[in-house]
DNA sequence: CTGTTAGCGCATTCAC
DNA sequence: GTGAATGCGCTAACAG
């Protein structure tokens, strides 16, 4: 029911190809034939149908975006970033979630490749297994690495310097006088947190200071009680707390409750990823903000140049900093 | 460069119809071709090009997620939920945000005919300006909205009820003994705030009490000093304060503290939309909790059972109760 | 400058 | 039960 391109043509009285190079600006066709093909598109109301025009011409101009969750705020906003800026450039935005499975992510690749999808802005689920993702690109998909780098396995990797993140937070504290710090992280081998945690360790030794490193598990309750249990403990007790994501920040405070403590006053913290209601907490927590919008805009960027291969250098590994905010739950040490 | 099933086909020694009735379960086909085109399609690693599929069928099994900024966290859980749903039935999930524009969603809404889309699940910019999602439903779009009902203009609708929210949040102070309740809104005619302030002041006023109703803007820092302005102002001082989205509480909290007032002790509070940071606020925030995930759910299955036709009944409404969590912000009224 | 022609990969009708 | 042939809507190579 939909008008097609062969109306168009017959409705302009000239070939399809002719109506096809009017539409589309190119070949050369004359102003006249041009004019009454523009008219007849604009009076039958036509549109190109894209999904040919993928099947010729072997591009749907979909990009795939690929997070562990996208409904966590992290990946939502980049998300919302992608959307815009890629549609600006008429490419249209397919997501999942991986589930920060490494099946999943693998499954959802297949599917990508069935559906022809020229590109893939990936949060990897695994450190090392990222063979399926290197074989994609072999196979002419772009895919750009968010969160977690792949440079060094030839992926094109926009990130966060998550050592510089913990080595940052850990200077601070150090700044304010801290000696003993307390680095709490889910566990040993996930996501960002481990390059954090090495950051802030090895800050803290250089300055001569100590660390106190808590695994506290990946659930809240859990590891409410483990940090309290840490923290109860009279022997090497920490003056200062770094809580590597937000659910540890969560857990953090929690346990501070628990036992009474005070933050900034008998504690001070420094959580990561800021976030409106951080503002709002007594005292107003000091945070390590992750330039989201940016790591979102440079990614799509990054992402359409690939695909209009206007770039065709070699891997592209940027590292932002993130941003050390301070506001009331850091204190110097009494 | 990759297998198609004409590969498939020679590979197998038959035809290609054979090897797509073999491959697709349908008409018939002996024993022994059947499983020699199996075979032969997982020898040469065969995948159906789903672009070509859907040139054919006219399908492209892709939903689209169109909400006013998929990187908000109700809206983002929401997508998270719809992607995994509809992937497990063998859909894709496209999102843009229509950042609340009419015209975004219009313009949206085209490319998306053009891409045969078959489905747009769609929180609805305006309340009134929805011609072109009626006009994409009757041309064959399978169309559900959520977060705002449309279901009185024909389309399927999953929200909650706003109204219903507003009420409750007010009778749980009412039953507390407040009798002045503050509502906090942004603007009179944006989202689903109007519903909620209607069913609060209707709710407020059966009871005897009375209602201040404060408008405070779209911004932040504007909004947190209109209503230290009208908390300041002593005749009829609310003694509680229904906040109705995210960022009026954010500016509700931070007039109180301007005002060196206390939350509970001088004013009772109850927030819109849980939050795992509420709970660590000092007092924890009582809310009203939005079912996100069964929306979301709800919004997903919906849509599947109208692309595969199982459901052909009228216009879906389903209006879901939002939950009150009392915590520490709302006490008796001294 | 323009029309004719041939597919992209698949599903399906129609013969056999 | 199977194969040949057609076309979904569009682009592009090739003639003219």
């Amino acid at each position: 029911m939909p008008v097609t391109l062969q109306d168009v043509a017959a409705a302009a009285g000239v070939s399809q190809a002719t109506a096809a190079r009017a539409l589309n600006n190119y070949g050369s066709v004359s102003a006249g034939a041009k004019e009454r093909v523009l008219k007849a598109a604009a009076d039958l109301g036509y549109e190109t149908n894209h999904v040919a025009q993928a099947l010729r011409s072997g591009n749907t101009r979909t990009v795939n975006f690929l997070p562990g969750n996208i409904g966590a705020p992290f990946f939502a906003r980049i998300a919302h970033i992608l959307s815009g800026t890629l549609e600006e450039a008429g490419y249209v935005l397919a997501v999942s979630s991986s589930y920060e499975q490494v099946e999943r992510e693998r499954s959802i690749i297949e599917s990508m490749r069935a559906r022809m999808s020229p590109g893939l802005i990936v949060a990897p689920a695994h450190r090392d297994l990222h063979e399926h993702l290197q074989r994609l690109q072999q196979r002419g998909t772009a895919v750009v690495a968010i969160d977690r780098s792949l440079a060094e396995r030839g992926i094109d990797s926009i990130t966060v310097d998550n050592y510089a993140l913990g080595a940052d937070a850990a200077a601070h504290l150090i700044a304010l006088g801290h000696r003993t710090l307390g680095l709490i992280y889910d566990s040993d081998d996930i996501g960002s947190t481990p390059d954090r945690v090495r950051g802030a360790a090895e800050a803290i030794r250089a300055a001569g200071g100590t660390v106190v490193a808590i695994q506290a598990g990946t659930d809240l309750e859990m590891a409410t009680t483990r940090i309290c249990e840490r923290l109860a403990l009279s022997s090497s007790e920490p003056t200062a707390l770094i809580p590597m994501d937000a659910l540890m920040t969560e857990a953090t405070i929690a346990a501070i409750r628990q036992l009474d403590l005070r933050i900034r006053t008998d504690l001070s913290l420094v959580a990561v990823d800021d976030h409106s209601l951080a503002r709002l907490l007594d005292p107003p927590l000091t945070v390590m903000a992750q330039p989201v919008d940016q790591i979102g805009e440079d990614a799509a960027r990054l992402m359409i140049q690939r695909l209009e291969g206007e770039r065709t250098d070699e891997v592209v590994d940027l590292r932002h900093r993130a941003e050390l905010i301070v506001r009331g739950s850091t204190a110097l040490r009494n």
